[in-house]
DNA sequence: TGAGAATAGATAGTGATAGTATCCGTTTAT
DNA sequence: ATAAACGGATACTATCACTATCTATTCTCA
């Protein structure tokens, strides 16, 4: 398919395709004559999910690249491809974020890890996010430890078992990826919706503040 | 304290905390004279729960700016400057974020909150943005119904039945507005980061790499 | 076959956001 | 008395994610 169709069926503008092609987003389609190119069917995915990826997820495009470099890099194996994804695609990486490295509430963030025994890796990008919270909270006199964390951190282990077990074998590099990202995107999104409303609920039912009921 | 001193002990620039004023989201401090005032620990508190919702949650001033504004509003009763706080922080409210709505999925969606039984109200900005994600997953191929969303659902309800559960009366408005925000904006991203650490865990233990599905 | 639309690729411009920097006249501390 | 700090106003900057325009082809179809 040409130029127009694509943009048509991604719902994307011509102008934002050729943004993407020049910031290696997307790759080139197969060169058909100087000025004309073959877009596939693998076009409009990759399309689909760096929209989910801005609009849903609110990633920046530095994190799509991460991502479809990784795809794009014939030598790493499907885990490292998925590990770089999942790495893309840490909280930090999210438009505008910045985290500021704390070193002493990181300590106790790899205590924590441990009492818990999960099995993450050192460098997990998340460890730092949950010491900026920490210090986050500290910094605005919450005196509080690691342990505050404990409920979340249940809830997130039962959520996680879910949907890492529905995990299913999918066959190429491109759909195990897509159905990483979305899962990780979307869902993560799903989720947040979906406490706050549950504050609203609650907050309604115990009659106490804190809910938004116009 | 001067501004020097607010500066410093709220690890804020000089520059920064005057564009702050400029824009309406600190108030000027009591004047002592035709260029100097006094600020109190209150401008202190302010501009941390400014960088809490700024660089924790990523929120745009524009969303800080709301929630000072019903703050600042004497007439409004304490719940209602609570529902406009929770209002100004949905997700959709963040920095680069917009959220199309998606009718057809948003009725889908207030049947599933039927369904749940939850009262929540019938504008609250997480049903449009549950619509979104309805639709996102739709518009890549998942022909999925809102009990996708159930076990996420049931995760939410017992987060925030505890988080509810613990905010306690506070004695000021500024007081329960700074809880409120804390613990919506940091407890977030700490569920956000402990979700993304629990499903590095568990592909770690099923021998699986980083997925998740719906 | 020839007019007009579409295309690839390059360069430049836009709008929103969140600050930063500079200047000015005033005031305060030494 | 003079240098530093202050409040306030104006102007400038950087980043991000596009968007618009331009040129030189190439395709489409009447």
């Amino acid at each position: 398919m040409k130029m127009a169709e694509l943009a048509r069926r991604a719902d994307v503008p011509v102008a934002t395709i050729k943004f993407y092609l020049r910031e290696g987003l997307l790759t080139r389609g197969s060169p058909r004559a100087r000025n004309q190119a073959d877009y596939s069917d693998a076009h409009v995915e990759r399309l689909r999910l760096i929209r989910v990826m801005t609009e849903v997820g609110g990633f920046s495009l530095g994190s799509v690249k991460e991502v479809v470099i990784a795809v794009g890099d014939e030598r790493r194996s499907l885990h490292e491809v998925l590990g770089a994804a999942h790495h893309a695609l840490s909280p930090a990486a999210r438009r505008g974020d910045r985290v500021a490295p704390a070193p002493g509430e990181r300590r106790a963030i790899d205590d924590f890890m441990a009492e818990l025994g999960w099995e993450v890796a050192a460098d997990a990008p998340a460890r730092d996010e949950l010491a900026a919270a920490l210090a986050a909270l500290r910094g605005l006199g919450r005196d509080v430890g690691p342990q505050v964390f404990l409920p979340y951190a249940q809830a997130a282990y039962h959520i996680a078992e879910r949907e890492v077990g529905t995990v299913t074998g999918r066959s190429s590099r491109d759909d195990a990826v897509a159905a990483m990202v979305i899962g990780t995107v979307v869902f993560e999104r799903v989720l947040v919706a979906l406490r706050r409303l549950a504050q609203e609920h609650h907050s309604a039912i115990a009659g106490q503040p804190c809910g938004n009921r116009e």
